[in-house]
DNA sequence: TTAATCATTCACCCATTCGTTAACGACTCT
DNA sequence: AGAGTCGTTAACGAATGGGTGAATGATTAA
């Protein structure tokens, strides 16, 4: 596959249940790596996985304690939560833009089995 | 695993660029599931597994087409997508909350390596 | 300098997922 | 009834993803 697009990164990443935990966490406050491996129950190695794909896309960000360079601190990145917003407003557009004609329709068609509207 | 929670389930199916491709055709109108296996140059039974996936996180509705009782005709539901604005409204409520700290922490942590601010 | 700590990458296993072809059930049409 | 069509499920192979423990690199502490 012709690397995936921005948004497929960005919902596999979130489609992960840790990821989303972890995500969910850093909205307290950033973390070190090790507190989020110690928090999910998970080895270093992978929460290092983890992190790292929530690196890639752009979700997280890493940064060097300043007192102690050995440790790992992440924190949350705005813009690829906004990208996928971009997404789903387009997608909800879709009811918004054909309300009227929907909520019309939608009498017509109601549950499964629509009125006779044709023939061959 | 103790199955997936709605969430999970959702951002799973729409991480499949097939999938998420499916989903932005279906905003212009229903389609039946022949025509979108052509769409994306696939084999029905590939598609037909796409799209039980959307159906069970409750993405997309099957229904049997009035004329023909052998096509079946496919349309987005709107409940998932509100779910998945819920989460990220939370997720995203994280800067709206924080924004006079973060943007005053930001001007002291701009970027990953400060320039000498501190010490030595 | 030596030992201990934080976090990573590496090598490997297991489970899931996506695609294919073949077979099947349901419906339409002559 | 019989042939043809639409879409599904079934069975299988290839690729992907997430978990572990072992080894590595970098930093701190004794």
């Amino acid at each position: 596959m012709a690397t995936p697009s921005a948004l497929d990164r960005t919902l596999s990443a979130l489609a992960d249940p840790t990821r989303r935990g972890v995500v969910d966490r850093l909205r307290q406050r950033p973390h070190p790596a090790g507190e989020l491996a110690a928090a999910f129950d998970m080895s270093p190695p992978a929460m290092s996985r983890h992190l790292r794909v929530l690196r890639q896309t752009g979700l997280v960000e890493e940064n060097i304690d300043a007192d102690d360079a050995r440790v790992r601190v992440y924190r949350l990145r705005p813009e690829p939560f906004a990208a996928l917003r971009g997404w789903l407003d387009e997608v909800e557009s879709f009811w918004e833009d054909q309300l009227g004609a929907f909520k019309a329709h939608a009498e017509r068609t109601r549950g499964t089995k629509p009125p006779g509207g044709r023939k061959s």
